[in-house]
DNA sequence: TAAAAACTATAAAGTTACTATAAGGTCAAG
DNA sequence: CTTGACCTTATAGTAACTTTATAGTTTTTA
């Protein structure tokens, strides 16, 4: 199988399997005569497993290292616990952020109904007269 | 106002501000006769609005759009409005995306005591097992 | 059969919103 | 007169790709 083919079967870039590869998540394929990359079932799991993990929000690095668990499977699998556990704190310390973040926009919006100019917009007045204690970024 | 003061009326680093002078999100600053920047009112009040906008979540280039209106108040305020609007839904769809993600996630993690060896362990197993349609990024 | 299209390759730069590092100039206090 | 706390610029690093440039290869089509 080449690169295209591999890319349409997982619906990602052939420029996102080669820098995978680079990244160390992918074993390096076999090249065929031309140079190109030639792809197995091997390669297609593997690489199935990196976009799952993404799929589910996990960093490239968090999938590293799952891929580390998956290669000496006769650790214990609590750090696995542990990696899934510390990400849905995340997620969900996300969520919150997030609901407040949405309850001022919220606020914010409704201040105005849009039929006025800018100069008397109360929309920006409200930005202006947030108190940010420190900028959250990240959010 | 010398720029560590700005800094740290705003809670921000020195870095940042050059960083958004540089961006153009702030006037340059005049320069006193051995070439630090001297700060007014008037940039901490542009800059407070830069910090506003960031933490209800706004990006570099929208709060640049932002600063324009307020630039140019005699237009209608509509525009505001839409970029409010469509930052609102944004954050509604993040927050959906999310929770889709933490329930899928608790799915997963509870399928596993952690007490088991990795070559058991079902969280490996089941992320394999989750089919992506396309790998949804920017969660 | 020859040109056009679709595919592959590499390398380097761009994206966002900063943060960190390096190497150096300025200024007040001890 | 040196130490420490500022300030300056420029460059590189971060995450996870995407884009661009340049070029070679294969397949399709006229």
């Amino acid at each position: 199988m080449r690169i295209g083919q591999l890319a349409d079967l997982l619906g990602i870039q052939t420029q996102t399997i080669r820098f995978y590869e680079k990244k160390g998540l992918l074993p390096l394929p076999a090249r065929s005569y031309n140079g190109y990359r030639v792809y197995t079932e091997k390669h297609y799991k593997r690489l199935k497993f990196v976009c799952s993990c993404r799929a589910i929000g996990l960093s490239l690095s968090e999938t590293r290292r799952l891929q580390d668990y998956q290669d000496n499977p006769h650790q214990p699998c609590s750090a696995v616990n542990t990696l899934i556990d510390e990400h849905i704190m995340h997620i969900r310390s996300q969520i919150t952020s997030l609901q407040d973040l949405e309850k001022q926009l919220t606020s914010i919006r409704t201040s105005c109904t849009g039929q006025s100019k800018v100069i008397a917009c109360t929309i920006l007045n409200k930005i202006d007269e947030i108190e940010s204690v420190s900028c959250n970024r990240d959010v």
